[in-house]
DNA sequence: CGGCTGTCTCGACGTCTGTCGAAGTAGAGA
DNA sequence: TCTCTACTTCGACAGACGTCGAGACAGCCG
């Protein structure tokens, strides 16, 4: 850390309020895209990209480790090294909960990031 | 390839309208993720995903490859890298017109990734 | 306590990515 | 035609990434 103070919050992934105009609607300053261009980055895979799927489309909210990894032909090292880029990401949640560890959704940074890709229906 | 047609188009990147329900609708199937994440891949780097912006926002709705790279700290052969990226995953069009080289961006394809991120407001 | 199961971490491996400088191509203009 | 500018492609290199097997850790249940 250089900055001695980093005052501003540039970007919070935790609100729940669009953070930025669309992009398509004016310049993403450099600080934004560092910011969310991780988060882009890590739906980037088509492993990641479902892994984000079935965890946000759970029916109680939340999905059990143990019902994510039979679903790919993957070991479960290889779906713990991916559902941790998607933590890392600020993307989803874990919890352990006894002998399993559930994920959840963050709904904030995906609907910052639905926004950011909004395009006017000129 | 071992399938011997691949007779449907799983996903059309150049419809204008949504292609699949939001991710935290549905599933994401397997063929849909392997046609999406590559897009979600372009945008996931900060440079690319200013450029993407200064192209979607641009003015005349297209810019020149010359208006690009002076505002980055980059080469003009990683700009045109960048660029290249943008243009394989199907963000971007480029049309040379005399001298210049002219940078659009698609709508479709962001229309559909907005919408695959989309959370109910719930 | 000892063993079993679920998940994560570690180390290794081949591949892909971002960056550069050098060289190539396309068009404008003298 | 010759040269200049704009952009792309090529070749190289360091670092990041996706994957695996082996092992570590956490919690359950005898």
């Amino acid at each position: 850390m250089s900055k001695q103070a980093a005052p501003l919050p540039v970007v919070d992934l935790n609100a729940d309020a669009p953070c930025c105009p669309p992009l398509a609607q004016r310049r993403v300053p450099a600080e934004t895209a560092a910011v969310l261009a991780p988060a882009f980055k890590a739906l980037g895979d088509p492993v990641r990209l479902q892994l984000m799927s079935m965890i946000a489309s759970a029916e109680q909210g939340e999905v059990c480790v143990c019902d994510l990894t039979p679903a790919f032909d993957l070991t479960g090292p290889t779906i713990s090294h991916h559902l941790k880029t998607l933590r890392e990401a600020g993307l989803v949640d874990a919890e352990r909960r006894g002998t399993w560890v559930y994920y959840r959704a963050r709904p904030g940074i995906l609907r910052q990031l639905a926004s950011l890709l909004t395009v006017d229906p000129a």
